[in-house]
DNA sequence: ATTGTTGATGCAACCGGGTTGCAAAGTTAC
DNA sequence: GTAACTTTGCAACCCGGTTGCATCAACAAT
């Protein structure tokens, strides 16, 4: 357990500490997206800079990759053991209108999209909203 | 002058007053998408409750339309005078990293994406950053 | 072991966009 | 004119995100 929090974080160069420990816990125990409040809510007693601080690190070390689904709050989910966060690893993310939760479709690729004349692209956000096959039933 | 813009707003059902004549007066001005930030330093005095409302107005009438472009403030543009802001015509919006404006593709509808099964589809957002023609040259 | 350096943490305060309550002013209907 | 309804202005609030600063822990050099 420990053991294999310690090498993510080591893969990723993040040096392990214990509040680190505890956030990687947390986010590799959740199946869908996370906020930076939502993570608050999970420990009885945080800093939230601290958190802040921590999810920064995640995210500029490719170890997680925020999500901006609309919804107001920025959401956080794990990056592929493989992923390098190259613009043509980009996924689409999808937004469940009836759970609220946000789920990373690892193998919905965003479709190329052609520009008008003289614009470059850089990178894509695409969101889907709808309902998730949990809420569907 | 006035006189589009009251029909524009009649066209919609939207009562003409002085504040809302102004404030479509510039969003017609606009070429890009404008945030309620932005719109307040258009006037020298201007409420922000009062412009809020008016854009809040604007959009259920489906005069403009808002667009999360990522960039943590949420922008509004006119819509084309034939939408009905249905699913259907949704097009791309595209944000400068350089000139930081945002702008409605409006030729460039989202591609029609698949979904895992048992998940519903209701709307997409398609953001594209990169570089617009202007800031290219 | 002692010291100095670096990075991580905790706390508090701040910022900015968005939103709401409420009273005053304006508009419309009778 | 009066009553009912709508719009506006002002103030206050909410909340996610961010920063400054002091303290603490880890670690390296001596
Ligand atoms: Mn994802
Ligand atoms: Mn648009
Ligand atoms: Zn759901
Ligand atoms: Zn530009």
């Amino acid at each position: 357990m420990k053991k294999e929090i310690d090498n993510k974080l080591n893969s990723k160069n993040i040096k392990p500490t214990a509040m680190r420990e505890l956030v990687l816990q947390v986010l590799i125990e959740q199946k869908t997206a996370i906020s930076l409040p939502q993570l608050e809510h999970k420990f009885e007693k945080v800093d939230k800079a601290t958190l802040y601080r921590t999810l920064k690190t995640f995210e500029k070390n490719k170890l997680i990759h925020s999500i901006d689904d609309g919804s107001g709050t920025v959401k956080y989910a794990l990056c592929q053991d493989t992923c390098e966060c190259m613009p043509e690893e980009l996924h689409v993310h999808f937004l469940c209108t009836k759970c609220n939760q946000t789920l990373c479709l690892n193998d919905f690729p965003i479709p190329s999209i052609s520009l008008p004349n003289n614009f470059s692209l850089e990178s894509v956000n695409m969101v889907v909203k709808g309902v998730c096959s949990n809420c569907k039933k």
